[in-house]
DNA sequence: AATTCGGGGAG
DNA sequence: CTCCCAGAATT
């Protein structure tokens, strides 16, 4: 097979024969182009599958043919409307800049890109897309679809989702945006991204751009795009205690295994409140030792791994009586050498509280 | 740059 | 169950 390279290479011919063959068929898709139809779809669209749009958008234009329509519609009926599909700040945000077209730019859509994106709703990529789509404009239009198209197709190795790379990416669709017909490129990127280029295991195999993809020819197909995603943490609370008993703070060491192995901490144990400070005392009583914890927090403190969130809550306890079990693994720390041992992530810190 | 905002279908 | 989808607004 002969390997073509992607660089300053125009493939958008190849890509728009591919969508003369294998063009949807779609509600919105009909012949004149009009601006307000091509609005009503990119807004329904975002976020959202095609098959859910599709009665959604026939339903709305039944019930609002015209933007005078839905001018004149109270809050609530739009919104009702809207019902179902999500992300309802989408349809309070159309209503709002319909009236706002109706009043201010005399019920006619806005044709540059600084007017058009100054209304609620329409950011980078739907203002791209009406532009090109309904006026003709050589706009881009970058959304999913297209970062992961590109991605692939040019081999970015990089996380996507970062406004960097979005730039980028961004450039790399205007150098191929084929003059006079940027919404038709726009719309095939669209098909392409839904029915061959698709994010898990996308259709190599009747791929028209697989010769040059840089992706498949590396075998990387199914590794790019990159999304980084800050998926949240889940929250421990764990419960500190710090004991003295003269000049010396009582620690513990870590498990030799597992996280922040083999360093030092406060007593500490999972929950919060009274049942984790009853807690922490039966902890040390089976240490050897009797113990008494102040009722009221000394601190609170919060510290972040990669994979979770440690919500402490730290009290102040004195050491009553008892003798500590001899072993490894609890010591007396004199105060003033609280540098000498490792402490565990934020621990260590802790020592700043009573000093 | 990170969060929030819904719901549904695919894997 | 997780991921992802024709994103935008907010913080």
């Amino acid at each position: 097979m002969v390997i073509e390279t992607i660089n300053e290479r125009q493939w958008s011919p190849r890509l728009l024969a591919w969508f003369a063959q294998h063009r949807r068929d779609l509600p919105w898709r009909t012949e004149p182009r009009d601006p307000y139809h091509v609005w009503v779809a990119e807004i329904m669209l975002q976020q959202t599958k095609v098959e859910a749009v599709r009665p959604y958008y026939e339903n709305w234009l039944h019930v609002f043919p015209t933007m005078e329509a839905l001018a004149a519609a109270e809050p609530d009926e739009v919104l009702r409307q809207w019902q179902g599909l999500g992300y309802y700040s989408r349809a309070r945000n159309l209503h709002a800049a319909v009236r706002e077209v109706m009043t201010k730019y005399g019920g006619t859509v806005p044709q540059t890109a600084k007017e058009i994106r100054t209304l609620k709703g329409i950011g980078e990529y739907t203002a791209g897309a009406i532009l090109s789509i309904a006026y003709g404009q050589d706009e881009t239009a970058v959304d999913g679809n297209v970062l992961r198209i590109f991605a692939r197709v040019y081999g970015i190795a990089r996380n996507i989702l970062s406004s960097r790379v979005k730039k980028e990416i961004t450039q790399l669709v205007a150098a191929q945006l084929p003059t006079g017909k940027a919404g038709m490129f726009n719309e095939a990127l669209m098909d392409f991204g839904a029915m061959v280029c698709i994010p898990k295991t996308p259709h190599c195999e009747v791929c028209p751009l697989m010769t040059m993809c840089r992706a498949y020819c590396a075998g990387r197909e199914k590794e790019l795009p990159i999304r980084v995603t800050r998926k949240k943490v889940p929250v421990e609370n764990r419960t500190v205690v710090m004991i003295r008993k003269q000049g010396a703070w009582l620690i513990h060491r870590r498990p030799p295994t597992g996280l922040l192995a083999s360093m030092w901490e406060f007593p500490n144990v999972p929950g919060k409140g009274p049942d984790g400070r009853e807690a922490v005392r039966q902890l040390l009583a089976q240490v050897g030792g009797q113990v008494a914890i102040e009722s009221h927090p000394l601190a609170t403190r919060e510290h972040v791994f990669s994979h979770k969130k440690w919500r402490l809550t730290i009290y102040a306890g004195t050491w009553c009586g008892g003798t500590l079990l001899s072993g490894k693994e609890w010591q007396w720390l004199p105060i003033r050498a609280y540098t000498t041992v490792p402490w565990a992530g934020p621990h260590g810190k802790l020592t700043a509280l009573e000093a």
